[in-house]
DNA sequence: AATGGGACCTGCGCGC
DNA sequence: TGCGCGCAGGTCCCAT
């Protein structure tokens, strides 16, 4: 689920929400979810300790503990986190010393909770390229004119960028007016522009508005994100695109449905 | 090397 | 009303 915006929309209200607080109790009612250590070491390791700081990577969540431990949260596509009385659905539970608990919701419980000394060698961190924002025009230009893959193959592969799924890949070609299936390198110099822009102007937007609640996503407070009604293409096949009245179109591209206007976008 | 499909899971909405 | 099917924000693994 989440993307970028969503997970750092999530890192700010963690931020504000449970940092120094400690916490004193951990329930796990889906174990599957813990990764490592074994579950019974996980809880003990948590129970006791108190947030020191939030870092996001990409997609991902980063708790750092005392004593060098980090909690490493990710959400894969349906996974998000709620602090208050504890939920109905929860499927995990981090309870703190001021009586809140820090649920971890997670519908189709593909998720990750693992306890570690280090992040940077897990695999889906160590192989990431750079995070959009850090990412400068010329070597987001240099990558787009070396590959062949489909565009929005290349927008969504975290090895490459970091950060964009499958709303904001297909939102940003949809602003930019290229269509998912044109291979990376027959983009002009004015596509690519146009498009490392929108790239950044439609993320920043979605970080300013608190992401996307397109189904289960919600903010750390339970409230939607308000991006999603700014959405112009993502999941609105057979409506009328807003630009030119078309009908939007949809079709697999990298094994993802993706929305587009046949009309728009060349 | 790059690409496509399936697996991992649950639950929703749709059509019959 | 009830059932089966398709589909969903991510990532990894395997076959080609």
């Amino acid at each position: 689920m989440p993307e970028l915006p969503e997970a750092e929309t999530i890192k700010k209200d963690l931020q504000k929400y449970i940092i120094g607080k400690k916490i004193v109790g951990v329930e796990v009612f889906k174990p599957k979810l813990v990764k490592e250590p074994f579950l019974e070491e996980f809880k003990k390791g948590v129970i006791g300790q108190s947030p020191q700081k939030i870092l996001r990577r990409a997609k991902v969540l980063i708790i750092q503990l005392k004593r060098g431990r980090f909690l490493i949260i990710h959400l894969r596509i349906s996974g998000w986190l709620f602090y208050g009385e504890p939920k109905e659905k929860s499927r995990a539970v981090f309870k703190f010393s001021d009586g809140n608990a820090l649920n971890y919701m997670d519908q189709r419980v593909l998720g990750e909770l693992r306890l570690r000394n280090n992040y940077s060698d897990l695999k889906f961190i160590k192989n990431l390229g750079p995070e959009l924002f850090n990412l400068s025009y010329k070597d987001f230009s240099e990558i787009v004119r070396k590959k062949k893959t489909r565009i929005k193959v290349l927008l969504m592969d975290q090895a490459v960028i970091a950060g964009i799924g499958n709303i904001y890949a297909q939102e940003v070609l949809f602003r930019a007016r290229i269509s998912p299936l044109r291979k990376s390198n027959t983009l002009t110099e004015p596509e690519i522009k146009l498009l490392y822009k929108n790239l950044i102007k439609v993320l920043k937007e979605a970080v300013q508005y608190g992401g996307s609640s397109i189904d289960a996503y919600r903010d750390i407070q339970g409230n939607k994100g308000g991006m999603e009604k700014r959405l112009k293409i993502y999941g609105k096949k057979g409506e009328l695109c807003p630009e030119c009245n078309c009908s939007i179109s949809k079709i697999t591209v990298g094994s993802r449905g993706t929305c587009f206007c046949p009309h728009c976008q060349k």
